[in-house]
DNA sequence: GTCTAATTGATAATTCGTTATCGTAAACTA
DNA sequence: TAGTTTACGATAACGAATTATCAATTAGAC
């Protein structure tokens, strides 16, 4: 982390959002770094969210009809799961959009990018 | 519409959804209904939006980041593109998504569902 | 260890989308 | 048409997410 000082708040933040396997929002990540930090404020995360996104560490996803979540940049494209059991994000490494950039679509819609979402069950909801 | 009165008001709001080649926000009905029906109300957009979804006329369509919309329902199994000039919402036939209900990926996701977004260009604001 | 400025946690304030309130206007009924 | 009841528009109130404030704490430099 560039010009701030490494404070254990910020340890604990950076920390789970690179050891975890999908995007966290706010709330998931006061949840969990506050395990190893009681007492950990809400303030805090949302200035360490801010700090972390201007220096370019991390970026925001999008899910449709949920909060902001962050993750890591770097990870290349990617698409997010939901388990609307446990209501966890993860990521995928697939990407079953046959649509590369470029593309013209039937209508005149000249397409750039997109987004996916798929949702379902996780392996360990699955399981029991 | 089911038990409620036939009022100007209501069939704007209608009109516009049925006509609309995307789904709408409140603001986009507020704006286009407004045109034909000066000093509409936001209240009764929200009021008429939350019967008709209550009857069971309309439904929500969340894309990321972005406020609810509402679309007709009965449009079958669609996606969505987003302008990135003018800041539209269309609605697509296409669904280049290869991944039917019920696949396992690999970390053991069983999908069962998935929401595509596209972003770019609309024709109209291609030519230009 | 001491000093100083950045950081923290608690919480007040803000923002923005949505809902509730209420007096006025308009739609259905007889 | 007159009467009754629903709907309207304006705006206050609300809820949730985010940001600002401030006294107390702590990291880093000397």
């Amino acid at each position: 982390m560039g010009g701030m000082r490494r404070t254990k708040q910020r340890e604990a933040i950076l920390n789970e959002l690179l050891n975890a396997d999908g995007p966290l929002s706010v709330a998931e990540i006061h949840e969990r770094a506050g395990c190893g930090l009681p007492g950990l404020g809400i303030a805090t995360v949302y200035r360490t969210i801010k700090a972390l996104r201007e220096e370019g560490g991390i970026s925001v996803v999008e899910l449709p009809g949920e909060e902001p979540r962050y993750e890591p940049v770097g990870l290349g494209h990617h698409h997010h799961f939901r388990c609307r059991s446990c209501e966890q994000t993860f990521d995928l490494e697939v990407c079953p959009v046959g649509i590369p950039t470029g593309t013209t679509l039937p209508g005149g819609y000249s397409v750039e990018d997109h987004s996916l979402t798929l949702y379902g069950r996780c392996s360990a909801c699955v399981k029991p």
